[in-house]
DNA sequence: ATGCATGAGTG
DNA sequence: ACTCATGCATA
C-alpha cells in the first residue's frame, strides 16, 4: 500500500531538493513593495530568453480518426466497456489548439538549471529503476531516450506520440497514470497524464515525467500484458476528506478576473476584502489567486513578441481610480497583437461584459 | 479537459 | 504565505 502522494517519499526519483530557479521569485506581498513589473516574466520558465520567434505548436499529426482504427487492446480488466474511453470523447477528440510555452526555451544549455546535475532530479526517474535511465529498455543510445534534457520540441514531440501511441493502443490517460504506479511505484492521476499530453506542465515538469512516460510506452508497445499494470492494485483509499470543490459563480469570477487584472498578488488585507465584497470565503479567494497565476504561466506566452508592455502590475493598487474595462477587453478586442495570456475561452470561461467590484454585476446577469 | 484544493518545499 | 506539482471532482 502505498499512497499516491503522501505515501512515497517525495519521489522514488530522487527529486533533488533543488534550490529552485536561479532567478529570484518575485516574492513580495501586496504591502511590501518592490517595483518589478513581469510577474511572469520573473519566472524560471518565462525567463529564458525571449526567442526571436513565438513558437506555435503545429497541429496534431493526428487525425481525428485514430479513434477508430482502435486495436482496442483491452488490458484486462473485466471492464465491459473497451478501456478506450479513449473513442469517447475527450480521449481521442483533438482538443483545442493550444500554445506551447516550452517552445520558448532555449533548450538544452538553459534547461539544466531545472533539471540539476545531480540530476536526480529528471534522469533520476530513469534511474530510478534502471539506475542507468535510458539503458535498459531499448537499448536506445541516442535515440528518443534524451532523458537529460529535451528541448521543447522534443517535448512537444514526444508528447503528441506518447497520445497518439497510447490512443492506438487502446489506453486511457488514466490507465497510464495507473501503470506507471505499477511499473515505476509513482502513479499518477488521469489529470497529470492529461496536462502533459496537452503540454500544461512546466517545462521543468515535463522533463521529469517524459522519461517515465517514455519507459511507459516501450513497455506497452512491447508487452502483451500490460494488464497487470493497468489493474494496479487501486487499493489507494484516499482516507483524506477533501474539502468539497467550491463553485463559483460566473458573475463572480468575472469580478475576481477584474481584480486579478489589477493584481495577481493581492495582500492577505485585500484577499480578505475582496471575499468579504463576493461573499466567498477567504481561503477561497486566496486559493482562486493562486490558481489563477498558474494559469496565467501556462498560458502565458506569445512572449517573444511585446508581451511584456502588458503584464500585469502587482504593485498596482488594488481598485485604482480609473478602470478601463478590466475584464472585456481581455481576450478579444484587446488589439491585434496578443493579449497577456489566451484564456482557452471554452465553455464558461468568458466573463460577462460588464464586471466590476462594486458596479452592477447582477443587472445584466442572470 | 479544467477548476478548485492540498501539501511539500522554500523563504 | 507563496510557488509548484499534483489530484479530486466536475463540466
Amino acid at each position: 500500500m502505498f499512497s499516491p502522494d503522501g505515501g512515497l517519499p517525495a519521489a522514488p526519483f530522487g527529486l533533488l531538493p533543488e534550490a529552485g530557479p536561479p532567478f529570484p521569485r518575485g516574492s513580495f506581498d501586496g504591502a511590501a513593495t518592490q517595483p518589478l513589473f513581469f510577474p511572469f516574466a520573473a519566472e524560471p520558465e518565462a525567463s529564458r530568453d525571449p526567442p526571436p520567434a513565438r513558437a506555435w505548436l503545429p497541429p496534431p499529426a493526428g487525425p481525428p480518426v485514430k479513434a477508430e482504427a482502435l486495436p482496442a487492446r483491452s488490458c484486462s480488466q473485466p471492464s465491459p466497456e473497451p478501456r478506450t474511453a479513449a473513442c469517447c470523447g475527450f480521449d481521442g477528440a483533438a482538443t483545442q489548439p493550444l500554445f506551447f510555452p516550452f517552445a520558448a526555451f532555449p533548450g538544452p544549455q538553459l534547461c539544466p538549471a531545472a533539471l540539476q546535475p545531480g540530476s536526480g532530479g529528471l534522469s533520476g526517474l530513469g534511474s530510478t529503476g534502471s539506475s542507468s535511465s535510458a539503458a535498459s529498455e531499448g537499448g536506445h543510445s541516442s535515440d528518443s531516450g534524451d532523458e537529460d534534457a529535451p528541448t521543447s520540441e522534443e517535448l512537444e514531440q514526444f508528447a503528441k506520440d506518447l497520445k497518439h501511441k497510447r490512443i492506438m493502443l487502446g489506453f486511457t490517460q488514466a490507465d497510464v497514470g495507473l501503470a506507471l504506479g505499477t511499473l515505476y511505484g509513482k502513479m499518477f492521476s488521469q489529470t497529470t497524464i492529461c496536462r502533459f499530453e496537452a503540454l500544461q506542465l512546466s517545462f521543468k515538469n515535463m522533463c521529469k515525467l517524459k522519461p517515465l512516460l517514455q519507459r511507459w510506452l516501450n513497455e506497452a508497445e512491447n508487452t502483451d500484458n500490460m494488464q497487470e499494470m493497468c489493474n494496479a492494485e487501486q487499493v489507494l483509499a484516499q482516507a483524506r476528506k477533501r474539502k468539497r470543490r467550491t463553485s463559483i459563480e460566473t458573475n463572480v469570477k468575472g469580478t475576481l478576473e477584474s481584480f486579478f487584472r489589477k493584481c495577481v498578488k493581492p495582500s492577505s488585507q485585500e484577499i480578505s476584502q475582496i471575499a468579504e465584497d463576493l461573499n466567498l470565503d477567504k481561503d477561497v479567494v486566496r486559493v482562486w489567486f493562486c490558481n489563477r497565476r498558474q494559469k496565467g504561466k501556462r498560458l502565458l506566452l506569445p512572449f517573444g513578441n511585446e508581451a511584456e508592455g502588458v503584464m500585469y502590475d502587482m504593485n498596482q493598487p488594488l481598485v485604482p481610480p480609473s478602470l478601463p474595462i478590466p475584464v472585456t477587453s481581455q481576450g478579444y478586442s484587446l488589439a491585434p497583437s496578443p493579449p497577456v495570456y489566451m484564456p482557452p475561452f471554452h465553455k464558461s470561461e468568458m466573463f460577462p461584459p460588464a464586471l466590476q467590484p462594486g458596479l452592477s454585476m447582477s443587472s445584466s446577469n442572470h
